[in-house]
DNA sequence: ACAAAAAACCGACTGTCAATCGGTTTTACA
DNA sequence: TGTAAAACCGATTGACAGTCGGTTTTTTGT
C-alpha cells in the first residue's frame, strides 16, 4: 500500500476527527497547504477505493471515516514492509521487533514489557479469540 | 524510502550473497525474471545513489554490497512508516510495537520477552554505547 | 602502447500513480 | 421542479521504477 503525502495527511486527520465530509476536510487543509475542494474529493475517493476510508451518504454529502483504527493500520503497514524483506521461514513480525529493539532504551524496554504483560492478560482472559 | 520491486529483490539478494558485481546479479535474476544486464546495472546504480548499496571498484567492475545489515534496514523502514502516522509526543517505535503486539501469539510473546532480556543484557554490558 | 573487450554512463521511452483541477452530470431538498 | 451542492469524469503534470540501446570510458592482454 503506497500512499502519497496528501493521502497520509488525510488519514491522520480522520484518526483525530473520526467523521467528516469533503468540505470539512478541505476547510481543515486549505490554510496549511491549499488545494481545491476537488483535490480533496478525489483524494477521499482514492482512499475509499483503497479501502482505507469508509463512507455513507448522510443528507447530501458522503460522510467519510477511517476504515481501521490507527494502530491496526500501522501494524498492517509494518507487516507489509517487513514481509518484503523477510527470508524463508522467519516470522516477519518477530523479525520486525528484533529489528527495532536496538533503538529502545531501558525505560522503553520497561514499557514494552508492561505492554506484553497486558497483552498476555488479554489473551488469557479470552478477550482476544 | 520508496523501493521498486526489482530494487527490493536486489537488496534481498545482497543480504544473502554479501558481495557481487552487476554481471553476477544479472546471472542470478535472468532465469527467474529476465531483464538485461543494463537493467540490473541501472538498478544497482539507483540503489547506490539512494545509499542502500556501497560499491568499490575491484579489478574491472564495481563490487556492490549492502550498506546496512538487513535488520537495521528493516528497523529504519518501520520507523519511517510509523513516523508518518504518529501523533504529537508519542514515541513512534513504541507505538509500532503496540501496533504489532496484537498479531503475536503466546509463543511469540515468549520469544519477544527473551529478546528483550538479551537486549537488556547487551545494554548493561556496555556493548551498546 | 594499443586494440579489443568489458563495464560504466547517458539518454530516451514506457508505465504507474498521486496530485491537481476544470467541467459535466447527478442528486437532494426546498 | 429548479437550483445549489456534491459527485463524477477526464485531462494534465510531475515523480519515479523499469527497461534497454547506444556511446564513452576503463581495463586488460598481447
Amino acid at each position: 500500500m503506497n500512499l502519497g503525502e496528501l493521502e497520509k495527511l488525510v488519514l491522520k486527520f480522520f484518526w483525530q476527527v473520526k467523521v467528516a465530509d469533503a468540505k470539512q476536510v478541505h476547510l481543515h487543509f486549505e490554510k496549511s497547504r491549499g488545494g481545491t475542494l476537488n483535490t480533496i474529493q478525489s483524494t477521499l475517493d482514492r482512499l475509499f477505493k483503497k479501502g482505507l476510508l469508509k463512507r455513507d451518504k448522510e443528507g447530501h454529502a458522503f460522510q467519510y471515516r477511517a476504515a481501521k483504527p490507527r494502530k491496526a493500520f500501522i501494524g498492517k503497514l509494518i507487516k507489509e514492509v517487513t514481509d518484503d524483506f523477510t527470508l524463508g521461514n522467519e516470522n516477519s513480525i518477530l523479525a520486525a521487533f528484533v529489528s527495532l529493539s536496538s533503538e529502545l532504551n531501558e525505560q522503553q524496554l520497561d514499557k514494552l514489557e508492561k505492554m506484553i504483560q497486558d497483552h498476555r492478560a488479554s489473551i488469557s482472559s479470552g478477550y482476544n479469540s
